[in-house]
DNA sequence: ATCGTATATCGTCGAATAACGATATGAAAT
DNA sequence: ATTTCATATCGTTATTCGACGATATACGAT
């Protein structure tokens, strides 16, 4: 794994786009659906429009989706390759066992 | 995978610790060192004491890691299984695929 | 009891975030 | 040309974040 200023960066961009209840809402939405027009995302979300709007901008900006224009509606998917760097990051924390000596006194 | 507002807040609180440069570059300091204790944290993330102490409680508060007290220092380590929700997150992300007929013209 | 070390908390400040309603934009349909 | 629909942007407000220095706390060592 790289360990640059930069890596970090990227890393946290990802997992600050998806820091947000409402656009992990979003991400599941298109989970489930494949694919989704921005007015049924605002149904569902159950936020203002351009409240949703701008979650959906921020999911953009960080790579997490992309939209294509289908007039006059937005159709939203998934960017699948542009989340890997963070699923790899986890799976590194996931694989983590902390040395035994370093078991005794717990704390909050 | 669930699917209920308190899931999705649950995924966003550890997405969103995740979400800065510097609680990044703790976490993988944390890998690389199994264990690290504050003031060597301190001095690889080059960020004031307290500001530093700040990031650690916020990813302690999201339970990405935990700090064993052996006086008068403070040894951090990583919380691997708190992070697996976010990990499967993102591997049913990574294991999307749009639909081809919604591969027509593509946007920014 | 005082000192020194490591860590946590406080107070402050500017910047960024999240929410909304209102309004603008773009494109098809009438 | 006007209406309609979906979406984006604007302007505002309240809240949260991120950084720092200063200070408090905890505890072992002297």
């Amino acid at each position: 794994m790289k360990n640059t200023a930069s890596d970090n960066d990227a890393l946290a961009v990802i997992a600050k786009a998806l820091g947000h209840p409402a656009r992990i809402g979003i991400v599941k939405l298109l989970l489930e659906r494949q694919t989704c027009i921005g007015c049924d995302i605002v149904d569902k979300i159950g936020l203002a429009q351009s409240t949703t709007s701008e979650h959906l901008r921020i999911l953009k900006a960080a790579g997490v989706i992309s939209g294509e224009i289908d007039p006059p509606t937005v159709c939203y998917s998934l960017n699948a390759r542009n989340v890997e760097p963070l699923l790899k990051f986890l799976d590194a924390v996931s694989d983590y066992k902390p040395t035994p000596q370093h078991r005794t006194s717990e704390v909050a």
